[in-house]
DNA sequence: AAGTGCCTCAACCGCACGAAG
DNA sequence: TCTTCGTGCGGTTGAGGCACT
């Protein structure tokens, strides 16, 4: 007893669609919202497959497409998303609005994984390629990146950034305990749960442990980032701890607020929770509904300055892997 | 101008997952 | 608990465009 096709292959067409096609899709779309894709190309009068549809809408007459080059930093970001999620394209495209899973993935296959050969990265690893198994340091388990950034105020100069990718820390305890409780999960939550362990097999050196220092607004009581508008990347010198959710969640939600999917910032708990997506400098993303703006000093008015990444200041290639 | 090879990217395919019955 | 359905994801394909000879 086999599954039912998922259209009537006879009847239906397929490859380069029709300028009239697109225009039936989208009306149709325009008067009935997504959804119920199956039903779809019957009721739009398409002689299409249902996840044709939905792919045809999805990667390319989506309004709110961007369309055109990647940007330096977009290649970047795609760069260090990849690096910690792998060939999740769906989630790395979460993080780059206006983009398709499609797209990126078009495009690392095209551009980046030459650019990174070209570097001398191996793309599927992310590491030297010459890197042979007698650099990989198996026995270390701390990967801690410091860096200095530069700031406009020189009482930040010194401010320390630190990313640890460790297995082994009390923010990844946390991270899996949280994650171990199943009811308090969606499931976005379970996909991220499902990645863990995925990316520290893959990464055996790198946790999860983003330690940045937090805009200074982060600091303040009740503060979240859709109250602020200073910097995004204002570090106070007091180093924070903040935990790294890869799928734009808070891991130390509050207790009051269920663990969901959605970019609202959470209140900050002792100064140890931060909006993954701000984190990241994606404030226009579609699950952040942060509204903090940057000061022009530093982070970006496109969104990503991915700690310092626009600016340069911390280069992810330069992090030291021990 | 014609032929060839390479590159890009839209689209397809098969599979997996979650929800519903 | 099992089956079915709808949907989404990641890998792959192939048509069309472009560069080179």
């Amino acid at each position: 007893m086999g599954r039912s096709p998922c259209c009537e292959k006879a009847h239906t067409n397929k490859g380069a669609w029709t300028k009239e096609e697109d225009d039936r899709l989208i009306a149709y779309i325009r008067t009935h919202g997504e959804g119920c894709w199956r039903s779809l190309p019957k009721a739009a009068g398409l002689l299409r497959c249902g996840k044709s549809c939905r792919l045809r809408w999805i990667n390319y007459l989506r309004p709110d497409l961007k369309r055109g080059n990647f940007t330096e930093e977009e290649d970047e970001l795609i760069i260090k998303l990849h690096s910690l999620l792998g060939n999740k394209w769906s989630l790395i495209a979460g993080r780059l609005p206006g983009r398709t899973d499609n797209e990126i993935k078009n495009y690392w296959n095209t551009h980046i994984r030459r650019k990174l050969l070209n570097r001398g990265i191996d793309p599927a690893t992310h590491r030297p390629v010459n890197d042979g198994p007698n650099n990989n340091h198996p026995t270390t388990t701390t990967a801690t990146a410091t860096t200095n950034i530069s700031h406009s105020n020189p009482s930040l100069d010194a401010a320390t950034t630190t990313i640890s990718f460790a297995n082994a820390t009390p923010t990844t305890h946390l991270i899996k305990e949280e994650l171990e409780d199943e009811t308090k999960l969606n499931s976005d939550d379970r996909k991220i749960k499902k990645t863990l362990p995925e990316f520290q097999e893959r990464c055996p050196d790198l946790n999860l442990e983003l330690r940045i220092s937090p805009p200074h607004h982060h600091l303040l009581p009740q503060a979240n980032c859709s109250s602020s508008s200073s910097s995004s990347s204002y570090v106070h010198p007091q180093l924070q701890h903040v935990s790294y959710h890869h799928h734009h969640h808070h891991l130390r939600h509050n207790q009051n607020q269920p663990l969901k999917t959605g970019g609202r910032s959470s209140s900050v708990t002792g100064g140890t929770t931060i909006c993954f997506a701000c984190s990241l400098g994606i404030e226009n993303s579609k699950e952040c509904s942060c509204t903090s703006s940057v000061d022009g000093t530093s982070g970006s008015s496109t969104g990503y300055d991915f700690i310092g990444l626009k600016t340069g200041v911390l280069d992810y290639r330069s992090l030291e892997m021990k």
